[in-house]
DNA sequence: AGTTTTTCTATTGTCAACAATTATTTGAAT
DNA sequence: ATTCAAATAATTGTTGACAATAGAAAAACT
């Protein structure tokens, strides 16, 4: 076994099951992949029990798919799944922001305000991945403050597919900028902290973003 | 090994995960009770490996939570995890249920009805673990013609978890028949295939359930 | 040659044993 | 008696090996 295992708190399974998730994101791993145990196991070297353990997590976690005695799959997401995933996504925060409202602090807001200028400075260079992981973070942080710990579970689920199916996209539709200014534009209207308001934004974002960047984009 | 294995078709820990959520609804497990990986795999003839794996299979369904090294819990539900709960249920029988007035068809609105009169016959015999079984039954039915396969499999894991609370519950404010007759009147909504009035009325409907069967229920 | 049956191989399912960690008991010192 | 430290026991984390199964290759049959 390696030694970093005692620096690592965390049980072995975890590590690897957050090593195999960033491989799927950077596309190291590809959908439809078969993975394989003893593979796995070798490359990490660790037994395979642990790399069970991993597998068990990403299933959960629905990006991977084991059937008995056939192997274990990367789901490969077709646009019914991003249907699908849309419309939890969107029950799920049209919900989730008007809930954080009344939890969010002045400081909330400013982390928000944060990832805002990060995104605007990643728009400039123009890593789409590096802002879809602030378009992540940005969502989930509000989501995190509805005060409902099932839904924050859930939600992050569902964004981790969301985000896998990005990231194995070739083309993307829309600009660097117009990306930004949806969410600074969700920014303030979550400043003014009307309920009804933010319901129609969030709903009309995520329609927005759904359709102008993962639609119709066949490369 | 038992030799029925060979019978059955599905890995062992589904098995055995299968067991113990059983023994969690008839209360031969108690909630906050710990789970010791060599007495399980004792009692159920098996290495700790597949008890192992049920585990994780519960753990997925927050039935259990493991902590690194400190064991495996049952989970303890309280007051404000039924109101997570009851939340997450509402936001998505509310849309589940309106979405699958487009799918459902005379067949399924036949087995409704089927449940409908097991219901009232249990509601006579006065057996409150089966009703809360065909209440499952009932809800998760619907909710299955939504044709959104992820929120079908989230409705599943937050309604097993509504289970194990009711399960452990000592005493129900309703009677049996207000009970079924609630549903009987669900039914009447859906046979309408009016979508505002489905919505409101199973927002109505979950509202009415925990009130009247789950709160203030002190022995 | 094409099809069925058999053999072989790669891979997952399961197990029992060992290592690391946590909890409990014992024993000393004050 | 109480508190702290060391020794002990109980339990989980991890491993490597064996068994069962599915899929591929080879062989036999027509």
């Amino acid at each position: 076994m390696n030694d970093d295992s005692i620096l690592l708190r965390r049980p072995l399974g975890e590590l690897i099951a957050e090593q195999l998730r960033q491989d799927i994101y950077n596309r190291r791993i590809e959908l439809g992949d078969r993975l394989i145990e003893a593979d796995l196991a070798e490359r990490f070297d660790v037994s395979r029990s642990t790399i069970r353990e991993a597998l068990k997590i990403l299933e959960q976690e629905k990006l991977v798919l084991s059937k008995a005695r056939k192997g274990t799959f990367v789901c490969r997401f077709t646009e019914e799944d991003l249907d699908e995933l849309t419309e939890v996504r969107l029950i799920i925060e049209s919900r989730a922001f008007v809930k954080a409202l009344t939890h969010m602090e002045d400081k909330d807001f400013n982390v928000l305000a944060d990832i805002l200028t990060e995104m605007k400075q990643e728009a400039e260079i123009g890593d789409w991945n590096k802002l879809f992981d602030l378009d992540m973070l940005f969502h989930q942080t509000v989501v995190n403050r509805c005060g409902n710990v099932r839904l924050v579970k859930i939600y992050e689920s569902i964004r981790v597919q969301i985000r896998v199916y990005i990231a194995h996209l070739d083309r993307y539709y829309t600009s660097f900028n117009s990306f930004y200014k949806e969410h600074k534009d969700l920014y303030n209207v979550l400043l003014k902290r009307d309920a009804g308001l933010v319901k129609k934004k969030i709903e009309d974002h995520i329609e927005y973003v759904e359709e102008k960047l993962l639609r119709n984009n066949k490369s």
